[in-house]
DNA sequence: TCCAAACCGATAATGGGTTATCACTATCAC
DNA sequence: GTGATAGTGATAACCCATTATCGGTTTGGA
């Protein structure tokens, strides 16, 4: 009754695409990102194969300002996304307080927190005059 | 050659929807609402209004879980999000210590911080047992 | 009052992310 | 090795928020 599913490899590239990413990727990145290892592969697979990922918990699903994003379901951590270069990156740690925030009586389940602005290499891009010759 | 803004019930009557909204509204919601003050309002006019307040900055854009929705400019604040009724909640006060969270040269100039759950009627709903008779 | 033009409503079109379809291919229990 | 079938790639289709189009309407300065 139940399918089998089986070890493929465009399963093994792109669970390798998010393995070696150091942030949440779009689908279109995942795509860019596992056709190294698999050449052939189509946006259809990347998105079964991110589905079924999801269903599995091993990967989860990031809104932002860019689009929907994904990442390896990690530990909790938040989020940065550069409003020059459209990337986003992983911030570690919290913001304590955050559950008391609710009004009485709300069931807090999660919380998202995320900042905007430049990354370390667009702020420089910006404002160069700092380290300018 | 700027064109002259005219001033008409169905500008006044988005306008009213959002000055009378507690929170972020989907444009649908806007729609909706504002059809109360001038009932033969199209969708496509209150995309229009909504572009031309963001553009005066009296109406921002606020990204969802639940999709993209908008609200009058505030002061700063947080939304909870009702996974269970879909509506969406202004929440006073904000955390501390979300600016030191940026990696070392990232340039912050915003944060958002989004709550999930459930709101007071829909935890109450589904946890009747207290109160019960 | 008059009229240029800003604005409107209805609806078709757009755009981007995601999913369904279908003929072909690769996996793996036997 | 063989064969049933899960999986795949290409692409058409879908979904939904948003925007463009266009003929008719309303506004507001003269």
């Amino acid at each position: 009754m139940a399918a089998k599913p089986r070890n493929t490899e465009q399963k093994r590239a792109v669970c390798r695409a998010f393995e070696e990413a150091d942030g949440p990727l779009s689908a279109q990145l995942v795509w860019e990102r596992a056709k190294a290892f698999a050449p052939s592969l189509g946006i259809a697979t990347v998105y079964r194969c991110i589905k079924e990922l999801i269903a599995q918990d091993e990967v989860q699903l990031v809104e932002s300002p860019i689009g929907p994003m994904y990442e390896r379901s990690p530990r909790h951590h938040h989020h940065f996304f550069c409003s020059s270069c459209q990337r986003a990156f992983c911030i570690a740690g919290c913001v304590p307080g955050w559950k008391s925030l609710a009004p009485q009586g709300f069931k807090v389940l999660s919380h998202e927190l995320s900042l905007s602005g430049l990354c370390a290499d667009c702020a420089q891009a910006t404002t160069p005059e700092k380290n300018a010759p």
